[in-house]
DNA sequence: CTGAAATTGTGACCTGCGTCACATACTGAT
DNA sequence: ATCAGTATGTGACGCAGGTCACAATTTCAG
């Protein structure tokens, strides 16, 4: 098939080669053949709308592959972001499971993949198979846990400093797997613009940090490669105890 | 039986009198009586920790009767309310499906009765009755929701004021059950240390928001209970559209 | 009823960071 | 190569609100 984009599609669910690390996609054989059958699958480019907060909800969506940003706004164009959705995780599936409107937008970052669950099928999917809304269960737990996150960095942080660097020990946590290094190398293709609205600060405010972090030889960067490398001073930045 | 704290205690699930009107318990026939058969019912005294941060998941709790709050703390003390707990609601649930140490303290805030659910008593249950998980899932995504609209509140307001606005409208909310009215009653039993706690901000800041709604004519404060005099100056408060 | 503890109220001070205003890189279409 | 559009870097300024310090008021146990 065609791949607009430059991206591989991934046709069919039941031979997806990433299925089984993900935490939703991980399901019994019977329910993957139903979810097969009841998705469709599109791709979007940089930019694309999947939907937008207050539209009434039509169904969830799998990002597949790509990348893409879940975000709300005020009337006076302020804007948080609420994270950074990677592939494999479910969009929509609060409003679609309370039948409310979509509480956020998600805008899709880089060219990506998506299945859409229309949301009659969807609801019918999940009552016909006890496993799946365990699945869903959990990825609405994990939703959870990473919304809790974002409050603890929003209200708990004492500066922008140290919003900034639980930011960063985030996106190194991955990384690290509970190795106990000293540095680590990350990937930050956020702008600035995005950095603050996902710390819920400026755009100056973010580039006067990144300068004085480099200053401080706490992190180095090179393109969007971002080498954290001092973990320990970034960690006593943070007050909080993990 | 005897009812510590005044409290009237509810024995039995099957005979719960509110189980229709809460999100979680409204489950089937043979769910419920499996529900009642695995959990055990207590009575906390006001100040008392249902779990703490990071121990280690035991279980689930439902809040029968009674009030409590949900929170975080940093190292250096600094606390943020994530939201406060109605009857109705079950408390450690992402902790105990995804099977991880508790990501929040639960401090009662008057004489509650809870029923405890032990985790592998409660997973069987979950895995046994397909409705339940789906009762979970719902759960879930009303905390979802409440944990976006907190973190719209921190990141989105502009200044203390909105927050506070904000605040005391969500509270406002189901009082007004989308009624047109200009003045509500509502009942405010948190401190201003508390109240900051909620906004991410400080005690000083609240007395003097208070102060100044006060002056303003937007509320009038009795004891506990707040009457919001003038809704429509407090939505204009709030540049986020609802 | 009474004293201690908790809560609320208010002034004074000072600093972090948001905002405005520009300069200087990048980056990618034609 | 060129140029527009976007992203980053940096100074200057002002004020919202955090912090400290203390007074006044309310709550509650004994």
């Amino acid at each position: 098939m065609r791949s607009p984009y430059g991206l591989d599609i991934i046709e069919n669910c039941t031979r997806c080669p990433y299925r089984e690390e993900r935490l939703f996609c991980n399901l019994s054989k019977p329910a993957v053949e139903h979810l097969q059958s009841i998705k469709s699958t599109s791709t979007y480019p940089k930019g694309a709308m999947l939907f937008v907060e207050g539209q009434e909800s039509r169904g969830a969506f799998i990002l597949c592959k790509g990348k893409a940003k879940l975000y709300t706004s005020s009337a006076d164009g302020r804007t948080i972001i609420l994270r950074i959705v990677t592939p494999g995780e479910v969009l929509g599936l609060t409003s679609t499971i309370a039948d409310k409107a979509y509480e956020a937008t998600v805008e899709v970052l880089e060219p990506s993949q998506v299945n859409f669950l229309p949301k009659a099928e969807f609801l019918k999917f999940l009552s016909q198979h006890g496993d799946a809304s365990m699945h869903v269960a959990k990825q609405l737990s994990a939703n959870c846990a990473g919304a809790y996150e974002e409050i603890r960095c929003l209200g708990l942080s004492a500066s922008s400093a140290e919003k900034l660097a639980r930011m960063l020990l985030a996106w190194a946590d991955p990384e690290l797997k509970g190795a106990n290094k000293k540095e680590v190398k990350i990937t930050l293709s956020l702008t600035h613009e995005e950095i603050a609205q996902m710390i819920g600060s400026s755009r100056e405010t973010v580039t006067r940090l990144f300068a004085e972090f480099r200053r401080k030889q706490f992190l180095t960067i090179k393109g969007s490669s971002v080498w954290l490398r001092d973990l320990p001073a970034l960690r006593q930045l943070v007050a909080h105890v993990n």
